[in-house]
DNA sequence: TTTAGATTTATATTCGAAAAAATGGGAAAA
DNA sequence: TTTTCCCATTTTTTCGAATATAAATCTAAA
């Protein structure tokens, strides 16, 4: 596969490891997500290249599924960038994601069974763990907290039968999450209240309250745009 | 850029040809929907190359996308292929688009000016010179027919202010598409009805009557999905 | 000094070769 | 007959070199 001469076989310490293409694109994604570029950043292929040990080609590979993600632009000639951002697009994309998940929700709610339930239990204490830490310690496992937040709220509508409802629904909560980061200042998402409010998004998801539900969701998600636009 | 010997420097007869990636892109996009390749169908690296005329890297680059825009799957190590279809994922990709739609349509009436008026007028106009032929002419101009049906839609919610409502609308209309001619037998879309349809929609837009054109755009849509779903 | 053209440098794009999987088929063992 | 293993073939995945384009720098004339 790779003419690589190195790697002294098959003695990888993380076990995986079979598709670069993939994992290049995740690492990518991550980093936009996670402010590590700026938003209007070029994206150099010789960086690229030394920062993630791959080749042009499975770069090249990646950034263009993330230009169909809206989280990179390209311009013919002149190579790939971090996509911009503005208040103006915050907005429409809380909007739109507000509508998705609103609708994922309710399709979870009246389809859910048990072990979609003990699912969002498990993800809900794992996340709490991170989120009743004292401040310091959040800050440290920053990228964990972002992972288990996003898996626990993905999970609350995880089962919605409508596929593509809930891919849509994800594309935007990806969108979401890099606003949440976007500025240097204190992280949006990581506030004393949010702990709060996902045990109750929680409660009202399990006891099947889709009307209680979404609208907790609605405050919860509202309450973080507010924030960032503030800071922005 | 490409090493390729060819090509009498600049004497191409179709005057752009500055873009591989995006070209092939395109042109394999236009193959799926227009059901060149079976819906489950391996699309096979030495066929595509011999086909489009491109080496491995570029058409990689074009699938990539086409995975994230969700016309082709992809599995690891064993390939590329064409998504496949389905009543019910058809039956979600309508009703999404038609929230999507109704909500884009109702932005572009509020903010939509005479330059939009016009645009529509005119798309509306080249695509009826395709509608208003007799059976064996419009199917003779199938091709022509969908980027014109296709160019006409997007022009009625061209003057929506939201880049992402618009953008992913604009996805379900593709995923639309390909379901319009996913079977072999009779087109849809192509109906002597859609012919005042579009007329009526179109009216109704122009008039700046929200309601009337977002009833008409759903009974159009709805139509043709079920037209589709007895046939496939 | 400023501008226009030419040259150099940096960067993006494309390709095919090489390595790694996966697939298929046939022989040997059960 | 069925299963298993091995090997040949096909196909995918990855890489870097080769080429083309854009940006930057320099030079010379106005």
């Amino acid at each position: 596969m790779r003419p690589k001469p190195e790697a002294p076989a098959s003695s990888q310490g993380d076990a995986h490891e079979q598709w670069q293409a993939k994992d290049v694109l995740t690492r990518l994604r991550s980093d936009i997500v996670s402010s590590v570029y700026e938003p209007a950043e070029r994206l150099k292929f010789a960086d690229l290249r030394a920062r993630y040990d791959v080749g042009i080609g499975t770069l090249r590979e990646a950034l263009s599924q993330l230009v169909s993600e809206g989280f990179v632009v390209v311009e013919v000639g002149k190579g790939f960038k971090v996509a911009p951002v503005s208040i103006k697009e915050l907005n429409e994309i809380t909007d739109l994601f507000l509508d998705l998940e609103k609708r994922a929700l309710r399709s979870a709610i009246a389809n859910g069974d048990e072990n979609w339930e003990t699912t969002i239990v498990a993800l809900h204490y794992k996340l709490n763990l991170i989120e009743s830490l004292p401040w310091e310690d959040r800050m440290a496992r920053h990228s964990e907290w972002v992972k288990r937040h996003r898996d626990f709220h993905e999970s609350l509508v995880a089962a919605c039968t409508d596929t593509w409802l809930f891919r849509l629904r994800s594309m935007m909560f990806d969108q979401l999450d890099r606003y949440r980061f976007v500025t240097k200042k204190a992280p949006q998402g990581l506030g004393q209240h949010k702990f709060t409010e996902h045990r109750k998004i929680m409660d009202a998801t399990i006891a099947r309250d889709a009307a209680t539900a979404t609208a907790l969701m609605e405050e919860h998600i509202r309450d973080t745009s507010r924030r960032v636009i503030d800071l922005l």
